[in-house]
DNA sequence: GTGAAAGCGCTAACAA
DNA sequence: TTGTTAGCGCTTTCAC
């Protein structure tokens, strides 16, 4: 493996000059250019990033902290970083945390020992947070919620809810119960606002008997079917709210299952807008979330962050889409 | 944020000393080496690993080349990637190659510049493929094909194939159709040479208009079941060999919605063992691969590589496992 | 058991 | 425009 000094040898010129010729070619004469490019050629030399890292201080990577990355809407928001990180040259470190924050810990260090520049965090922040030293390292957080304490990317999950709960107010429901995501988690507790929210201003009063907690996967969302489907009819919703699109459809299914069918008996929303949503029978109600946009948002942010730019806005608040397809419709009289 | 050199300082020893105390503390008395931690605790050290990497010549990191980081199937292979480089200290750089050899090569560029050690390389390797330069990097194929040339774990398509044909040739099939993958695909060359080898074994001669073209993708299935639909009834197969589970349920999904009941008037076996095919209706015979220890023995054959240490075995066969469930069944009479 | 010192490959300030 | 040189933070040999 040849270096820079082999370099410099066969180009009769200094290392210096070679640095330069790399660097900032414009700083370096025609003539002694070529001459550099053809030793580069010829001895076939690849700089050592490692140690140019080492000299510039910047280690030329992020890492982004993923729940799950099985999950599409995830691969989607990492797109979005990936492609405005390649744009400067930067890696991305995929970081798996499947929720646990030991894991989380183990790639923020990546950070304090210099072996990545920043962390973007895909997740709500809690509260209770003291995974992110937010002093010290770079960061933004992506996708979250509402008073995350430092720079974020995030949509508004309170009008959104809002919207949609509007939106089967105003086709006619009157009950409308919730099939919600880990009340503790702040994605439910944002969207159970909007939801309050659109009940108040039609004047329904809520009712916590046709609110039910799921986890955000197909299954609980199955399972909550069956807990709609005990209430009996007379005092049973005409329309059920789910906090993702993977509850609807495990809802749907169960529902379907049941002999109720969606949506002439039963009206279903999602949320998220999931690649398979618009292909699943009957085709869902949902919430489109900007998911490339937020990685791109949020890449750029981390990267004037890291530049030490102060950035205009610390909050981005992406628009979100409320596409109407066929699992809602008017209410059997 | 603070330096060896500051360490050294607070803890009045040498910077060798501190560097030591760190790297080998059973090389530094028992005094010295409580100072030195009282030093780093109160300057709160992390020993700056860019500087360590360039220093040792080495990037505590790998990077896996993966087609598609959706897909189950590779992220539980990551997984096992993951648990035996955390081991060892090294990162995990994830590289979605989407199926782009421009992609592909950016990462190997990794390698070549230093900032990772070696590289995993998921998806078959081809005749054509020019993309790994393996006398310069290091480098593992996993989950790929027989004749791969550089060192490899996979599994044995071509028998596994043949299980499963030679299974439903056991409990009655006569004409057994195939969805296959790409037909360029090295996985699909090898899975059908083992569907051969079965009729062969069975004195079932070949007939290749049963056999039809997929992409490995849902769709792809669903469309198929139109294909075997359209085949006069006498004709029609009473099994189909489907290279993958996605295929495999979007076939069965394809079917259903055809009136054509599985397994009554079709048996349908996958490949791969999705987390989702033990649930589907009808749960899905199909092949499952150690995903996890194709993932580990990878990781642990590429970490030999890197130590220069000549692996006893450059190629690692696994078995698989066929699980029979409730697709398949003896043809109706 | 400990310290002094060289050096990994590269960049940039400064001098020529 | 080009070369000389110091030094980034760390590890490791070699003396003591």
């Amino acid at each position: 493996m040849s270096t820079i000094r082999d370099v410099s040898k066969a180009a009769e010129v200094s290392i210096a000059t070679v640095s330069r010729a790399i660097s900032h070619p414009e700083k370096v004469s025609k003539s002694t250019l070529k001459k550099v490019n053809a030793a580069i050629k010829k001895l076939q030399y690849r700089p050592n990033m490692l140690s140019q890292s080492f000299r510039n201080k910047t280690a030329n990577c992020i890492v982004v902290l993923v729940p799950d990355i099985a999950n599409l809407f995830f691969t989607t928001v990492i797109k979005g970083i990936e492609e405005v990180a390649q744009k400067r040259g930067v890696n991305v470190l995929l970081g798996d945390t499947r929720d646990s924050s030991g894991r989380e810990l183990d790639y923020i260090k990546l950070v304090e020992t210099k072996q990545a520049d920043g962390i973007i965090q895909l997740r709500p922040y809690t509260k209770d947070d003291s995974a992110l030293p937010i002093d010290f390292v770079s960061a933004v957080n992506a996708s979250g919620c509402e008073n995350t304490p430092y720079p974020s990317v995030r949509i508004d999950n309170v009008s959104a809810a809002e919207e949609v709960v509007n939106y089967l107010i105003s086709i006619g429901h009157k009950r409308i119960g919730v099939i919600s995501g880990l009340v503790k988690n702040p994605h439910s507790i944002d969207r159970l606002r909007g939801y309050k929210r659109a009940l108040k201003r039609a004047g329904i009063e809520f009712d916590d008997r046709i609110v039910t907690e799921g986890d955000f996967s197909f299954w609980s969302g199955m399972n909550a079917s069956e807990f709609f489907c005990r209430i009996p009819v007379e005092q049973r919703p005409t329309a059920v709210f789910c906090m993702n699109d993977e509850m609807a459809i495990g809802a749907i299914k169960g529902f379907k299952s049941k002999g109720v069918s969606i949506p002439r008996d039963l009206s279903i929303t999602g949320f998220d807008d999931l690649e398979f949503s618009k292909y699943c029978d009957p085709a869902l109600t949902t919430v489109s979330q900007p998911a490339e946009m937020i990685g791109k948002k949020s890449a750029e942010l981390l990267f004037q962050i890291i530049d030490g730019e102060s950035p205009s806005q610390s909050e981005y608040v992406l628009p979100i889409e409320f596409i109407i397809r066929k699992s809602t419709s008017v209410p059997q009289p």
